[in-house]
DNA sequence: TGCGCGCGATGCGTGTGCTCGTAGTGGAAG
DNA sequence: CTTCCACTACGAGCACACGCATCGCGCGCA
């Protein structure tokens, strides 16, 4: 699966390039506009993440550029919400969805999941871990055969340590995939939402899937915690 | 099910392009008027879309054109309210329907099956989930035996919900969906529909199907709420 | 045929419960 | 003993649901 990221936030596009890697994608960067048009002109990709403003051309005329041109790839736009430009500008220039800034990363995987589906290119994703379930279209997770009702931060922080299972992920890894980008807060929050998610998933089933790994992060266990 | 789709303005093409192949109609896209007469006249259409107001050439005279040719493929005219072309006019060019922008996704779909069972080409669709049955051709709803009566907009965000029953539907999916495309209103609007909906469809039946996912949107069970 | 009245559909303003994030303290590990 | 993590309590903000005003349409009557 291909995908064309253009951003000129260093910070977003690594972020979003590593995140976007790890899940299995091949992922290109474009920093300026023409370039980025340049390279999806190039190449076939699946869905192009492409932010409007840009150093050399703005998302909205590379956008209209290659609509003209008959190239029909899925297309996210990340728009500002300080008014100067919109939404039904970026649909109106031919984009198939839009974002607004600031997101975080999860919510952005959704989106190109929910782009991929609409375009027939991809098949339902399911994340499982022994006998933890989660499933991002139905935001549904199971324990065995119980459902888990969750908060919307609270998934996210799961589906996020269920995409890398196995792996140790640090604090800030997960306040930048599930945070918004600019948010500036305080990072033990993690700890309380880690926390909280053990309150739901764990302890009432006597497992104990989310393990601290002290000084490092967490990791969730790929036996689910048994 | 093959659509051609002739309509100038991108953010109405893409949406109803989208909306349509996730339906599973397959959607040709021409942006002026001479390429969707040069589609119309190679490919066998199903069903038409044509906007009048075009680049190009105005589809009044795509519509008598291929009718003069002896192409007689159901055409759904979109016509703009200004007064300045008219819905007459439409039918009188030898279109099988029109439809007067702005218009609703649901809407649209509507018109095109009706379009498609006159010409005889689709079998009727039927949207079930438990005993929850919605008929969108008659327009009518059902809960086991006894039928239930919704206004417009209520079948529309049901019928909408029944279509990607299981999944969870956000709010601002429903608006592009069920609402017209440039409504700038609240939207508050969608919570008080699906409020309606759930006093209609739910609460006199003791059932909940119509769940509420806090932070994401709503999901249809495809149980009916049993 | 034209005007007026009434009802139903639609969408907006307002209140409330829940979620989120912060701060602070207690505890465990190294 | 120090550092890092867990847990709790609480206030602010937001998402959601509910009642009300308005608009438009249809029916009835003149």
């Amino acid at each position: 699966m291909r995908v064309l990221v253009v951003e000129d936030e260093t910070r977003v596009a690594s972020a979003v390039k590593r995140g976007l890697e790890a899940e299995g994608f091949a992922v290109d960067v474009a920093m300026t506009g023409t370039d980025g048009l340049w390279l999806a002109q190039e190449n076939d990709y699946d869905v192009i993440v492409l932010d409007i403003m840009l150093p050399g051309m703005n998302g909205y005329r590379i956008c209209s550029t290659l609509r003209e041109g008959g190239n029909w790839t899925p297309i996210l736009m990340l728009t500002a919400k300080d008014g100067e430009y919109d939404e039904a500008e970026a649909l109106d220039t031919g984009a198939d969805d839009y974002l607004t800034k600031p997101f975080s990363y999860v919510v952005l995987v959704a989106r190109l999941r929910a782009l991929l589906r609409r375009a027939g290119r991809s098949e339902t994703v399911m994340y499982e871990a022994g006998d933890l379930r989660l499933e991002p279209a139905l935001h549904r997770v199971w324990r065995g055969d119980t459902e888990i009702s969750l908060t919307a931060r609270e998934f996210s922080v799961l589906e996020y340590l269920l995409s890398r299972a196995g792996d140790v992920v640090s604090k800030r890894d997960i306040l930048e995939h599930v945070w918004d980008f600019d948010f500036e807060g305080d990072p033990n929050i993690v700890e309380v939402y880690v926390g909280r998610l053990r309150r739901r998933v764990d302890e009432p089933f006597a497992r104990r899937a989310i393990e601290t790994v002290r000084g490092a992060g967490y990791r969730l266990r790929t036996d689910g915690g048994r």
